[in-house]
RNA sequence: GGGCAUGUGGUGGAACUGGUAGACACGCUAGGCUUAGAACCUAGUGGCGCAAGCCGUGGGGGUUCGAUUCCCUCCAUGCCUACCA
């Protein structure tokens, strides 16, 4: 009698025995420990397939490595607070937090349903005051050390709705609701001086097991370069507008300054002059995301004013340009239209001179030359190279008390501001015109509790909290949302303790060992987290110097060769395929289908293809029960190939899990061997020897797939042993190096590169017997016929190629 | 505009260090089982060609005995671009 694969109650009955086990509850004991961490979702209302690959992946991780008795920490949590809940209050008229709240539970039991192995006694939101009580905490310390101040900075204005609107929120520069042209809005904001620690995030990039596309990005966001500070004189004044100049070589080639529309000297010409105004209300109309300011036409209007060349003292023009950045060093650029592609644009289009001062050579020419060369039309520095020449001429500005060496960042301070409802209330309070933190022992300010639609920035119009300070006037702004996520990792690690923000557990845990979540990630929300932990660290609360010991980065699911969007209405629910097929095959799916850095494309198909391979593996093992058979001495062709196989899977899929998380090849090679197992080892009359090498290798698929696919084979196991085994979680197969390979090689012949046989060698055979056995191949015989042999080139075990 | 990736059969992907291109799957074709279908099993499956063989890893060029892999160049797509998370 048969019993059928069915996942729906083989899932639910091992979920429910993990639970009752308590087996993932982790504790601090002897062993090595290993804390993987997923990226905490934003509780949307469902589980997309994002989701539930990042989950898998982590899962994945965080068993085998249990089978490799590592203390393995896995908790998880959301990053409950967010613009979609306000959203989604005004559209469905309930509050944000009982939208949030019941997502959460929602997608909890989603997870639960995955088979995932979380440590949930440390479950943390961070929407509660619990959490969010310690963030205000970290940012009154920050403040208190100098790391926190207030200046203005550029939002996206709606007139109409008179709210401050995200990037995404504006739409070909219209609002997305209103659908009132957008502005550029100057507005007071909170900073944390995150570049105070640029050397640092930049220097110990280095220390870290990341990928590296994602360390490049992060050291060119940091964007630290070497170059100078110049001054010119405002001609007629005897005020000075510094630039900074990555290429103080081509000084000479200088033909314009631009200032930034937000510039000063730019703001008070507007107040007299109507042009001006008018350029720079048009500059105004530009989305202030940086994408959007490169792609406008450049545009640019003369002051009226020139400056004073600091080294020839030739006078040039001072413009306003729409493209200059008042974010990025002085909001002034020096316009070298010879040597950098954008100054030469625009000095085309507003007839600029074009000064040609550095030369690559006699044949290439043609303006820009952006690289760097030798100096020419440059007075003292000619025949100098870019290099040298820079130095110098730095020397000679300092000399004139004109300019110096200068280190400037990409990098900017971290607005934390935001003028919304569901985040984290700022702990500040205002009185007399001058901002206080709000002390410890009134921590934490809450957040009130408000219904739906109240409005665009709920907070400043909600009495009862802006008076509920004891003296003064609370701060009405909440925090960035990277703020709850740039700690989160330590605070999962002391997350039910209610009396202290860390414990004992946090520092026997960080950091976290693997870090796994989306590519989207790669900047800002691991940079922020780098910096937040470095600054927990100098306010002596966490050990280490950074938080993500190893990082993982994982590609998006796509459908049709595209992102799953609500718009292009190519969206599958992975619930509708955890129903049907269960999770095993989903999570087999997922791991199979595409290593886990590349994007994967989804396919219904394909789904029933990792289920038809789990009902193949139960129905070998079905009825399938241990016996306790001594290991045989001897061995048929076709036993010793199966061990063979069992032991090279067992090391390729230990290989591949440990150095490469490349599960989709351990998969394929778990497949292979399954598919060698020969019918007969099978049948009820299989020799003993026959049973011994069958049993060897089903054991070592069940445990290699356990981490994939752990309800089945936990499943297995337990019918297999029938209790008298260890469970299957607490070990990880090894394989013995003995019986890795066999005696015959396969050796491919090629004549000029071309395959022309092939031909199997025993390996103990010598060079020469291998080349004459080799050459007198039939096939290869008839390619060197009558050639002279010119080389032969000879790869052991690999490959022979005769050069005719 | 800038930064970082990616591109291999009808499809997802494999080839890890310059050494048999297409492992493992999906799909398809033929056969078996079946009243029929589903499921399952067996065999085949890059293109052209009767065959020998030739062609083939986004396009073009280069290095090499040998290139999916290294170099140059062009094209396409994706992610990020500081208020989506």
């Amino acid at each position: 009698m048969r019993n059928e694969y069915n996942p729906a109650i083989i899932e639910k009955n091992i979920q429910d025995k993990w639970d009752t086990e308590k087996r993932y509850q982790a504790q601090i004991d002897k062993r090595e420990k290993f804390y993987c961490l997923s990226m905490f979702p934003y509780p949307s209302g469902k589980l997309h397939m994002g989701h539930v690959r990042n989950y898998t992946i982590g899962d994945v991780v965080s068993r085998y490595k249990r089978m490799q008795n590592f203390n393995v920490f896995q908790p998880m949590g959301w990053d409950a607070f967010g613009l979609p809940a306000e959203n989604a209050a005004i559209a469905n008229e309930v509050s944000p937090e009982e939208w949030t709240k019941s997502n959460i539970e929602n997608m909890k039991s989603q997870l639960n349903s995955l088979g995932l192995s979380y440590d949930w006694s440390k479950e943390l939101q961070t929407c509660d005051s619990d959490y969010y009580k310690w963030e205000q905490l970290i940012f009154t310390k920050l403040y208190e050390k100098g790391l926190v101040y207030k200046k203005k900075s550029m939002v996206n204005w709606d007139p109409v709705d008179e709210t401050v609107l995200a990037n995404e929120q504006v739409i070909d520069g219209k609002g997305w609701r209103s659908g009132a042209k957008v502005e550029i809005k100057e507005i007071d904001q909170w900073f944390i001086k995150i570049t105070k620690y640029a050397d640092e995030l930049l220097d110990s990039i280095d220390t870290l097991d990341w990928p590296e596309n994602v360390k490049t990005m992060q050291k060119n966001w940091i964007g630290k370069s070497l170059g100078a500070e110049i001054k010119f004189k405002i001609n007629g004044t005897n005020d000075f507008l510094k630039v900074f100049s990555t290429r103080p070589d081509t000084i000479f080639g200088a033909s314009f300054l631009a200032i930034s529309p937000g510039h000063e000297i730019a703001k008070k010409l507007a107040e007299k002059n109507e042009n001006i105004r008018n350029f720079l209300d048009e500059a105004k109309k530009i989305k202030a995301a940086e994408a959007d300011m490169a792609k406008a036409e450049k545009l640019g209007i003369e002051t009226g004013l020139s400056v004073e060349h600091p080294l020839t003292k030739d006078l040039i023009p001072l413009w306003i340009g729409n493209f200059v950045l008042m974010e990025y060093g002085t909001g002034v650029v020096m316009g070298v239209p010879a040597h950098d592609q954008r100054d030469f644009d625009f000095a085309s289009k507003y007839n600029l001179p074009i000064n040609q001062v550095i030369s690559i050579g006699n044949d290439s020419n043609e303006l820009p030359i952006l690289d760097k060369g030798l100096l020419i039309n440059s007075d003292e520095f000619n025949e100098l190279l870019s290099e040298e020449a820079s130095s110098k001429i730095i020397d000679k500005l300092e000399d004139l008390d004109l300019g110096s060496k200068l280190i400037q960042y990409r990098l900017r301070d971290w607005g934390v501001s935001r003028q919304r409802y569901w985040g984290c209330p700022i702990p500040m309070t205002y009185k007399d015109g001058q901002a206080y933190p709000v002390p410890e022992d009134e921590l934490p300010v809450i957040l009130p509790k408000l219904s739906a639609g109240s409005g665009p920035t709920p907070l400043s119009l909600n009495k009862d909290f802006i008076n509920s300070a004891d003296q003064g006037t609370r701060e009405t702004d909440t925090f960035d949302t990277f703020m709850d996520s740039s700690w989160y990792y330590a605070r999962f690690t002391s997350a039910d303790n209610k009396d202290e923000i860390f414990d004992e557990n946090t520092n026997y845990w960080l950091p976290v060992d693997l870090y796994i979540g989306g590519i989207e990630h790669a900047i800002l929300h691991l940079l922020y987290s780098r910096f937040f932990h470095k600054a927990l660290r100098d306010l002596g609360l966490v050990d280490g110097d950074e938080p993500f010991k190893k990082l993982l980065t994982q590609g998006m699911v796509l459908k049709d060769g595209a992102k799953m969007s609500k718009s292009k209405g190519n969206t599958v629910d992975p619930q509708s395929f955890i129903d049907k097929y269960g999770a095993d095959t989903i999570r087999l799916y997922m791991m199979f289908t595409a290593p886990p850095e590349q994007s994967l494309e989804w396919s219904d198909k394909s789904v029933e293809g990792a289920s038809r391979f789990l009902k193949r593996l139960w129905n070998l093992c079905d009825g399938l029960k241990y016996e306790d058979i001594p290991e045989p001495n001897n061995f048929t062709q076709e036993e010793k190939e199966l061990r063979n196989k069992t032991h090279q899977t067992i090391k390729k899929v230990t290989d591949d899990f440990e150095t490469r998380y490349a599960f989709n090849t351990a998969i394929a090679s778990i497949m292979e061997l399954l598919n060698s197992i020969p019918k007969s080892f099978v049948e009820s009359d299989a020799s003993p020897s026959q049973k011994f090498c069958l049993q060897e290798a089903v054991v070592s698929i069940v445990q290699c797939l356990f981490p994939i696919a752990p309800h089945i084979c936990e499943q297995i196991w337990c019918n297999f042993y029938n209790g008298s085994q260890n469970c299957i979680e607490k070990s990880w197969p090894k394989y013995d190096e003995n019986l890795l390979e066999s005696d015959m090689v396969s050796l491919v012949i090629q004549v000029n590169g071309k395959l022309r046989g092939k031909i199997n060698i025993d390996k103990s055979m010598s060079e020469e017997s291998i080349k004459d056995l080799a050459s007198q191949e039939e096939n290869v015989m008839k390619f060197l016929d009558g050639k002279e042999i010119k080389k032969i080139i000879y790869i052991k075990q690999k490959i022979i190629n005769f050069v005719i």
